[in-house]
DNA sequence: CGCATAATTGAGTGCATTCAAGATCTGTGG
DNA sequence: CCACAGATCTTGAATGCACTCAATTATGCG
């Protein structure tokens, strides 16, 4: 695949780049595929590329020694995976659905960095951003009930979808999880009966509705919102 | 002061800045203080400068409608504060201490990023390691006891002011907590009656003592670590 | 259709919370 | 220097939310 029809073209880590930057780019890259439930590295391992998710979904987690676990990352296409300038990975990452991934060389990946403002900016822009949501999902973590962590999070996925379809969401949705219970619960610092009971409580109430065992519709969005706890929706932010 | 007898200079965004580039920042710089338990900005405040701690302790939180509160950002000496590139602040910026901070206007502050890689590279390593310590707190917030919470802030206190004085934490050690038992429990996603019932439980089995209301003896920080849940110190990374 | 995986639902428990009272610390003025 | 007041911290009792353990039901793939 050439980058010029890359469908992660202008959000990925190679957005802001010129022509000449992206012939660069292509000669180095390469892609490796993934299947649901696949690992892609392991926390620990040593790690000799970096990556941008172009499909698929990927996960990162944490782990404790008795075996408790955490997602720390959610990866979506255009999402970027590794950290330059550290061999090691902090993390494990997963693919939850079938994944492909656009691979660099770390080092000349690294260096490359060096030379290209444009790419150690964006990657920069898109650094913050995640801390971001990393902020944001703390609060969710220390300080919200378990229906309120369901709400935002299928809210949280409404908003991405939109965001791929570059609409603005509201109203009547449909969308679909791209995670199992147990995942979702990894996500939520819950256990995957307590999100299968508050996914059951907002269908009673009608929030949602569910259509098979991923689906879920959204009758109205804002009544979702409300249901999350945060009602201002983040929207001042540019 | 001057830049080149600062206590951050080679921790802080300017880390790696030539004596050419100091000097410009050197122009643009102005200080400001903080009492404690005053407000540093305010979120959704357009915030026209970014800054450095230079000296004390401030806070970032989110709130929700209902008032209940959560820590997102710890900010000691060195740490940077503001996002570049965007006018209106995310999080309520709180001194929780007498806080000095070294100020730089947005817009000649943006200009000089784009101009100087080495502020920009070495902003997006200071954000990665932000990014970094908001996972390791993610998994903190979802998935560990209060036990453990209290156990695990103790040990990262305990490891900053290690690092601060160029030390490596272990055997016997004296820290002063820089938060009160209710910030304490805003930080762990805690009430703070927990947080005070911990702290009493690990001292009366001996992991902690007491000394004051802030001060805290480590008889053996080991024990400590090994309290709060992850026994891998994390000492691979580098 | 049959099987394995994933999801739901139920009953009972426990940990952190809420509400409430008391103790300790800190700084200020007599 | 000491007494006092406000803030901070500690401790107690009772509640409730999410968890654990267990059984059942649904989904979707071969």
């Amino acid at each position: 695949m050439r980058c010029a029809e890359c469908p992660i073209r202008y959000r990925a880590v190679c957005a802001h780049c010129e022509s000449d930057e992206l012939t660069l780019l292509e000669g180095m890259k390469f892609y490796r595929s993934f299947e649901p439930g696949q690992a892609i590295v392991w926390e620990g391992d040593r790690m000799d590329f970096v990556a941008s998710v172009v499909i698929g979904v990927a996960t990162l987690t944490q782990t404790l020694d008795d075996g408790r676990t955490q997602m720390v990352g959610l990866l979506l296409p255009s999402d970027f995976l590794g950290r330059p300038g550290r061999e090691r990975v902090a993390y494990n990452a997963t693919a939850t659905t079938k994944v492909v991934l656009c691979c660099f060389r770390r080092k000349p990946f690294d260096e490359m960095m060096r030379r290209t403002p444009h790419i150690a900016h964006r990657l920069l822009e898109m650094t913050l951003d995640e801390l971001d949501a990393a902020r944001e999902w703390m609060l969710l973590l220390g300080r919200k009930t378990a229906r309120e962590k369901i709400a935002s999070f299928i809210a949280i996925i409404a908003r991405r979808e939109a965001s791929l379809n570059k609409r603005h969401p509201g109203g009547r949705m449909e969308v679909e999880l791209p995670l199992t219970r147990e995942a979702m619960a990894d996500y939520l610092g819950l256990t995957l009966e307590t999100v299968s009971r508050q996914v059951s409580a907002l269908k009673k109430d009608g929030v949602i509705e569910l259509s098979g065992k991923r689906g879920v519709i959204l009758p109205d969005y804002a009544r979702l919102v409300e249901e999350s706890g945060d009602d201002s929706d983040g929207g001042w932010l540019s």
